[in-house]
DNA sequence: CCACCACATGTTTGCGCGAACAAGCACCCA
DNA sequence: TGGGTGCTTGTTCGCGCAAACATGTGGTGG
């Protein structure tokens, strides 16, 4: 996402043109022959005016067409109903996937999503989101972050408003809800291994996300607790592409009969460069994913991976942060949402 | 994660409370001892504030962690430099590429992003997001439609706020921004004719799809106009599955050698079907898709399919709808965004 | 019959901000 | 020396709304 200046310099006066007078509740009022307060109290329902009045009210408001104004009503009430969202892309699945989620559940509690895009994930861009945001109506904020920036001291609440970092570490000093990167892998690895694979290749997402590190670390410590050797780990970057081109040289890795990619479409790479290279899955190598997109059951062959309730993320992730935003106060501390291994046709024991 | 929190920035204390009431301006003035109004130039960039006083107040700022309240200069400008998006589901492609060019390009021009979201694509989920749009805080709206809803009358400018609506029909009542979509279908269809297929099938999208209607249209058109014979038409919901359960069946079609899916996924599912069904894509069929998503290229084979430039549909509708909001004039019309084929390897002459 | 109550409606006020205007001041030139 | 002139800073006011309080009106019971 591109991002303008994101420094905290003072804004430049923009240029301003005259605001549009909108119809006030004066204007419903006047037409109407009743008092400002009145039509308040119609707009908000407020049961003390008499049906007759209401009446009149409410037509003068359809013939004028008036909708009451937000921000006179957030700045009476302190409050937007709105919360923040930071990210860094939508391009992936899993940050689309959770902001619906998010979106929807927020929507449900009577809460707007405001997008914060940051163009660069350096800890600059990160702060220019929050600035910029600090001048966004919002009440909360939701963090979507898939790179290590939040230990930036920086970044601690320069708002001082309940936020909410999804994907990363930091919950002893935030509230971060997040899949639970280790036991996915874990499934994944021990699933290959449990059909008697000797090891299991990692194909592995791009440094700067934490999902990728987290996923490659576990993958490592899975491989080693059981005391088998670690192969040598090929890095993509997330899309299919990475995966073919990692897929192309894992085919001539002598031994390799598993590969645990760290997402599913890195994974249906890996198939694509099987598939050319004359290797068949799962016959000759097995394959498994992470993410369990809708698109991996049609894979060739449908994909085992590892289910992430993206869904779940973002309802949890939205409940966090509005509990925080009623109670007024902090609290620090991780959620982990469940995976579950879903086993396909792309994974089967070693070629004898 | 690890090397970040060895940075030697201060730790901040984990649980910080929100301030009981928000620091003002006139809080802001007290500290540094001048008038709310300085507080206000400051905060804004105006020149007219000597170098020493503006420091003071920065400083004051700084220690009480002011951050301008939003509603009350949205209140005082009467706009809130926020742009409503209205869409039903974040989950295709399209929906999610468009929204993230949206975002961008939104930002680019000092204008933030509000979602809405509607549960229940059916006219009354639409008219209830425009009821909240009302009392959300944006000055204008882009609404990414999937479906027929536009011509409910009651849709009509129900607030008066400039309004954009992406892939449908009304271009003579609604600025329309869109993707060529008869022209993407047409290059597909023809492609597949000139490579000498006899005629081509067709996975359509649902009914309720405007895009997929036209596309189908548009399919269907293209081949009378050839003088070609109309096959069945096959109806999908856009998901590989169904993509792939049409595929079972036209595997057993006699006589079908090209396939034009309304979308990139449902051709992956034809791929997965017509591998299950032992025929070889091109040799035996071709296939075309439609967006071409970045996964596109790495199907079994890469696929052919039209281009969408959602980018560009991003762009415009920004585009379109801010130049109503500073010129406070809705103009009916429709910008359509061009496609282009990329043909990959799943396209090739029918069998002798 | 009047004091009082319940309820509908009106008036005042201030949320935080910034435009418009006013005031204070230093400096300049006739 | 006196009246600009240009610059910084302060004061007033109102944006639209709704809480709090004030007022008016009709009805009821002692």
């Amino acid at each position: 996402m591109t991002a303008e200046s994101t420094s905290g310099t003072p804004r430049q006066p923009a240029v301003r043109r005259a605001p549009a007078r909108r119809v006030s509740m004066a204007d419903v009022a006047r037409l109407a022959g009743v008092s400002a307060q009145t039509v308040s109290r119609v707009s908000n329902g407020h049961p003390s005016v008499v049906g007759s009045t209401r009446e009149q009210v409410l037509d003068a408001m359809r013939r004028l067409g008036y909708r009451p104004n937000s921000a006179a009503r957030a700045l009476k009430y302190g409050e937007f109903r709105t919360i923040g969202v930071i990210l860094f892309t939508l391009s992936t699945v899993g940050n689309s996937r959770t902001l619906e989620a998010i979106v929807d559940h927020a929507a449900h509690e009577g809460y707007a999503i405001t997008l914060i895009p940051v163009a660069v994930p350096t800890q600059d861009g990160v702060l220019g989101a929050f600035t910029r945001l600090g001048e966004l109506a919002v009440d909360a904020v939701i963090v979507i972050m898939e790179v290590h920036l939040l230990d930036a001291a920086t970044m601690t609440l320069p708002l001082g408003i309940p936020a909410v970092i999804v994907d990363s570490t930091g919950g002893d000093r935030y509230t971060v809800v997040d899949t639970d990167q280790a036991d996915g892998t874990r499934q994944a690895v021990r699933h290959l291994l449990d059909l008697g694979h000797r090891t299991v290749w990692h194909v592995a997402g791009p440094e700067d996300s934490y999902a990728a590190e987290r996923r490659a670390e576990t993958w490592r410590a899975t491989l080693t607790e059981a005391g088998l050797p670690v192969p040598r780990m090929w890095r993509g970057d997330w899309s299919a592409d990475s995966g073919y081109r990692a897929g192309l040289e894992l085919a001539d890795e002598p031994g390799c009969t598993a590969v645990f990619a760290a997402n599913d479409q890195m994974a249906l790479g890996l198939l694509r460069a099987f598939h050319e290279k004359g290797k068949v899955v799962p016959r000759d190598v097995s394959v498994v994913g992470f993410d369990d997109i809708p698109d991996s059951t049609s894979f060739i062959p449908p994909l085992t991976t590892v289910h992430q309730d993206f869904t779940e993320v973002g309802r949890r992730c939205v409940e966090r942060v509005l509990r925080q935003v009623h109670h007024r106060r902090t609290k620090a501390g991780t959620t982990l949402v469940p995976t579950r291994l879903v086993v396909r046709d792309s994974t089967a024991p070693p070629p004898a």
